[in-house]
DNA sequence: TCCCAATTATGATATTGGTCATATTAGGTT
DNA sequence: AACCTAATATGACCAATATCATAATTGGGA
């Protein structure tokens, strides 16, 4: 098990700004978790006592509407940090966290991380950028849903993946999601997301191979949005 | 023009937890500005300078979408600040500041805050902690907005301006938004809007008085979200 | 390799919500 | 007080999307 010092994973999220010593304490006092594929990391309403470190795999934030579907917020990748907002509001989450992938985390207990925010001006202030980011990312989110339509949306959402989170050797989408999945982040019904793909593939913009997905003509597919 | 350190508006924000001296020092070069009705306090794109603290009036955060629709994220009060997020991420507004009534802010320019937020650890874990709530609000946002009706959408709407904001003495909600306005919170047209709230008055679950909305049956209200 | 369950796909129909047209009303101005 | 404009309200219709039913396909396990 490598030592946080050392772990490279940490230069992609806020851990990058803690000093030697201060990565030395919490390298002590971590755990090392694997997760496999459809495990459920934490749950809405649980009290969360850490964050987690993302070293590898993908996770989905979800939440539960109150008509019964899920509507997943986010995806979190390699590098990401999982679970800092109820850390720092010191609330139950309001999200769950499912692997999309089978996963390997570093878990921080709170204490360790509440400590740092609270004496290392540098880390809290990128905690504080990360969380900026996110909200800006929420807000566009929120317009999105509210002015687009499905088509568009989804025609965004394969875009962002693309973009954020790359492609296989063979062109298609490196995160793999179901339609189900596809269809909780643009908000819609699986029918309404499967309809929409055979329309973009009847467009030559996409093409699929079972549940993977590639993108063709990504300029034609951002004449969508 | 009173001063920042005997101010009481900062007991709502973040501001609170800045030193006596830190206070005095902002307190010397931040500028009192008065917004009238209508106005906007910063645009989308615009590069912010600073942050406002509201010290009396209401605005709205909006942005506007491709379609030509605004869209309303958030409203902000009295007590709030305004910019933060645009701040700490050093980049242009993501949105536009709008006053709904006749508004009195403080702006306090950027290096001032920056050096705060690097040097307090407070106060800078005060900021992250509204931050964290915002977009916790946000999330639940996006979970409306995928998976609820426009007439749930607007009933949990009302509710939030009545438990946020409260009522006027004669029990009508005191935060007075045109129907655009509430339209373009919930993401609909606004004849929409008005035919959900007409619905909602032949119920008997709100009444109206012109533009003023009062609830008569919060209970009732709570079953339609 | 075959089979089965889960996933993906498509059709038919119902419902919601958007758009356009047109009244009606409220509130500010002269 | 009368007027005028903007906001509110309502009707008719249409497009987008959800729902229910059912078929086709896929991929993992015996």
């Amino acid at each position: 098990m490598s030592k946080c010092e050392q772990c490279i994973i940490k230069q992609f999220n806020a851990l990058k700004s803690l000093s030697k010593d201060e990565l030395v304490r919490i390298s002590n006092c971590r755990t090392s978790i694997t997760i496999k594929k459809g495990e459920v990391i934490f749950e809405e309403g649980e009290i969360l006592n850490g964050i987690y470190c993302v070293r590898e795999g993908i996770c989905k934030l979800s939440k539960l509407s109150s008509n019964g579907k899920d509507q997943i917020v986010k995806i979190v990748v390699k590098g990401d940090l999982l679970g800092q907002r109820s850390m720092v509001s010191d609330e139950v989450s309001n999200l769950q966290a499912t692997a999309l992938n089978d996963m390997e985390v570093c878990f921080i207990p709170k204490s360790e991380i509440i400590f740092d925010l609270q004496k290392n001006p540098k880390f809290s202030f990128d905690v504080l950028k990360e969380m900026a980011k996110d909200l800006r990312e929420a807000d566009n989110i929120i317009v999105n849903m509210a002015q687009k339509s499905v088509r568009q949306r989804l025609a965004e959402t394969l875009i962002y993946i693309h973009n954020s989170f790359g492609t296989n050797p063979d062109g298609t989408l490196s995160v793999l999601l179901s339609r189900e999945d596809l269809a909780n982040i643009v908000g819609t019904a699986i029918e309404s997301a499967i309809r929409v793909i055979s329309q973009f593939k009847k467009e030559n913009l996409i093409s699929t191979k079972g549940k993977h997905i590639k993108i063709d003509d990504l300029i034609g597919l951002s004449r969508v949005v």
